[in-house]
DNA sequence: TTTTATTTTATAATTATTATAAATTAGTAA
DNA sequence: TTACTAATTTATAATAATTATAAAATAAAA
């Protein structure tokens, strides 16, 4: 129920278990993701990360980014509408809710009435756990909507 | 609540109202799409519709998916864990029940209690719908993982 | 039919991601 | 501290998915 957030220990305590070494970069890539609540891509990851590590290489950052997802639990990735592969820090059991127009991507953590599949339904399927996403208009994007009043544009 | 499957003719109209020329090459992509209930990517259109037409190009393909996307309604796009943008004719609001081994996505029309998100969770967004995904493992990815039992695998 | 704008095709360009191999470096142990 | 070694980083090339371009083909209307 409560937030649990990764922090920068915990993830660099996940790389050390596992026999890896820490480096500066992996530690700037940590900084960003646990810091950043708008759900980057890999290539927003490295432009960040690139200022202000001027030689980062974006193999680092894939590389980086891979091992976290790959050694579980505690960096998940997300795509919506072709917005492109999105890295996420919360570990939470948690919803979304997503810009349809600018792909803002919002964490949900309000904790809905359980949801099951009815077994006629789940097709054998062994289900594992689900996930709601909202899909709806962002403040601004409502802003912008409005002012270009006529809905027969292109 | 009835089953709202696109047809063929549906997406002939839409196009026709739009103002566009019917081609053997979108009639062909249209039987695939309305036909195909593995939401098939862009690429798995194109080798299906080349087997047929031969020389079928991908552009094509690209463009009538984008048109009929874009044209509203009809068909939609999903993305689920990098498995691709696939796409969906299924008219239903409808969720997702996704394998996370083999990728396999089958929809569910079942209807749920209704979800709403508390407006102070909202954060202003104005919301259109929401959708569920499941995920689980498909019956064939069970089999698979009981025969490889230990789970310390890479 | 003829006409014309749309569509298709083939191809090139672009973008995102992955692979490779040489140079660098973190962690360990002398 | 210094030296050692395997892991890591970097730069670059390769691949894959998608988009752009422009010439050739064609659907729909006259």
């Amino acid at each position: 129920m409560g937030k649990t957030m990764s922090t920068p220990e915990a993830l660099i305590e996940l790389l050390r278990q596992s026999g890896r070494k820490m480096t500066p970069q992996r530690r700037a890539i940590i900084e960003l993701l646990v810091h950043d609540t708008t759900h980057p891509t890999a290539e927003e990851i490295y432009q960040r990360a690139a200022a202000m590590m001027p030689d980062m290489s974006r193999a680092t950052v894939y590389n980086t980014l891979h091992e976290l997802v790959a050694l579980g639990g505690l960096v998940e990735t997300h795509e919506f509408s072709e917005s492109g592969i999105r890295y996420d820090t919360n570990l939470d059991p948690h919803h979304h809710l997503f810009c349809i127009h600018c792909h803002a991507l919002v964490d949900i953590s309000h904790d809905f009435a359980e949801i099951t599949l009815p077994p006629r339904e789940a097709a054998g399927y062994q289900i594992i756990r689900h996930q709601i996403t909202f899909y709806g208009l962002c403040p601004t994007c409502q802003e912008r909507n409005k002012e270009q009043a006529s809905p027969s544009n292109t």
